[in-house]
DNA sequence: GTCCATTTCCAAAACGTTTTGGCTTGATCC
DNA sequence: GGATCAAGCCAAAACGTTTTGGAAATGGAC
């Protein structure tokens, strides 16, 4: 509506000083600065956004990039954790724009575009893979980023990621540990980072108890990739009596699988993710979750540390797994 | 990177002519035409977003505020919605940014903020109320907007909404012609007009019935909301013999009550949104959804329309509800 | 050769802000 | 009384685009 120069004319002073009034320069006498500020919240003056983002050289956008695999876009809440980084991105003045990737162009053209079209002062990526190539692409421009979930690039950059190595390593331990001796994994595909690291910690933990690794399936990460991948391991001649599943999405489409299956209800099985369903499903869904409260919040605390120029090293956080223990770890215990 | 200027000196054109060579003005010899664009190909280029913005008067952008209860934005499908909705608003160009509210704020002040700045050309409002002050807000501004469910709004104004009356009553109509003569209804907070809307129809349909409309149970749009409400109704002398749930999540969370209370696999339940993981409950969840596919793509659509002028009369979608039949609507039938 | 129309190009203004580098004014100091 | 200084204000430039209103060159008609 108003711009500066209408509200600067109405109170006989220079465009310069209003600017510089509502700022909180020290070089406005605190009696016209009060006076400009009462006008403006008077006027409901807000500076154009897109003039100030042109004077700064800052676009005042920070852009997510969505893999478009229709029906799948992360755990569902995937969207608690964007709206948290929103929210404190917002009180740096930073918005959070969603750019879901269009069928036949590249998760690379988007971030190109945007990066190229300055129309973002840094990325967030989502599902990195073990090489990926966004990551050396922002790397080459030198644009501030965040991955949600490490990479196998050589340059050191900012994430944010849980330890799931560790995490799944513990899961298949504990089975073990209650008497289990045959643990199979239902791994996620292997060119994303967190699958592969959550099926290396289930064989490190196979290998340390001297048990087998032939008993892992691997599947989309969803509810039907699951479901398949549980009555695949289920064919086995000599079936497993435990389960640990890459994704809760997975576990619950296996835990389907289960029921109807023979005897399927003496299997246990725990997933990772804890959602909000798990609680609900039957029997409740045992899981794990990466530690630490409003991860949403992390994540833009780290994108505006990128953004100032904080050294990458500094920037990565590599949250602890915990146990979120409901009942289906622990059906009849393994008798064979 | 580069911009128009060093593009136009390299050229040795000016920056008029590169700039409508590049926008495919007929003013422009086809031979230099080619030879611009050929160039900027070259180079990268693309025009700087909020130089174009400003100049333009168009911000680009597209707002969506979300509700920040913690834990529960929406249905966990909403981010495909949102996801859908922003790749097609791309191809017009525009962006769509993710506006949580930060506790302390309202939801008119997070609209009041992006109007005012200029920042958004339009606003997409979910979780309408019956009596909504952001669409009464931005009505008086002018500000073009599409919401996601109606409101009591005296002026018409841009919606797309499913018709929870007709999926409601027709529900609660079918466990009738089933035999059902005590039917439930689960409700949602009564201020929303979706949560509204479907009670009111489940209470038409008891009407017409000539059943009574006594077994109505109120609680939060959430798995824990939905247990707390069928525990309600499961105390109450008469129990119901069927339960027609507001929402999936509450669904799934009576669908826990019932398991836990002798007798009560025997109770019918229908719910409403076809979440993924209703297909993967104990016992898989009948449901109602709003028929239509890429609704994201529909939002997008109607707003480009309302942001070109159209008048809000023509963009009014309401969408007939469709059932999902699982297995969760026919229990054992009521023999009482 | 003159005139007109067409083609092809361009200088300059505009969008609304922030910031640089001043310019006045009045007070203080010697 | 002149030099010095601070306080308070401002004109103008800059950010990079799009668009307006021509200008120069070309070609054809007479």
């Amino acid at each position: 509506m108003s711009n500066l120069k209408q509200l600067a004319q109405s109170l006989g002073l220079s465009i310069t000083t209003v600017s510089r009034a509502l700022d909180g320069y020290p070089d406005v006498s605190p009696v016209t600065r009060e006076r400009v500020r009462e006008a403006a919240a008077l006027t409901g003056y807000r500076p154009n956004a897109s003039a100030r983002r042109l004077r700064k050289q800052r676009a005042e956008l920070v852009a997510v990039t969505l893999p478009s695999d229709p029906g799948h876009i992360g755990p569902p809440h995937f969207l608690d954790m964007l709206s948290g980084c929103a929210e404190h991105l917002a009180t740096a003045g930073l918005n959070l724009v969603i750019a879901p990737v269009p069928r036949g162009e590249s998760e690379l053209d988007m971030c190109r575009r945007f990066v190229d079209g300055q129309r973002v002062d840094a990325m967030l990526l989502v599902r990195t893979k073990r090489r990926d190539e966004r990551v050396e692409f922002l790397q080459a421009r030198g644009i501030p980023f965040v991955t949600n979930g490490r990479t196998e690039s050589a340059l050191p950059h900012p994430y944010l990621d849980g330890d799931g190595f560790a995490g799944f390593q513990a899961a298949s331990l504990r089975f073990h540990a209650d008497g289990h001796r045959r643990i199979a994994h239902i791994a996620g595909p292997q060119d994303y980072y967190f699958a592969h690291v959550r099926c290396m910690g289930w064989q490190a933990a196979m290998e340390e108890s001297g048990l087998s690794s032939e008993l892992c399936a691997e599947g989309a990460p969803t509810e039907q990739g699951g479901y398949l991948a549980a009555l695949e391991l289920l064919r086995h001649p000599r079936r497993p009596t435990a389960i640990v599943c890459a994704t809760d999405e997975m576990a619950i489409g296996a835990l389907r699988a289960l029921r109807e299956i023979e005897g399927g209800e003496t299997i246990s099985i725990v997933g990772h993710d804890d959602l909000p369903t798990g609680a609900y499903t039957s029997p409740p869904l045992s899981t794990m979750r990466m530690a630490g409260e409003n991860l949403g919040r992390s994540f833009a605390s780290l994108l505006l540390r990128a953004i100032a120029g904080e050294p990458s090293e500094e920037l990565q956080e590599l949250h602890p797994i915990e146990f979120v223990d409901r009942e289906s770890h622990r059906r009849s215990p393994p008798n064979a």
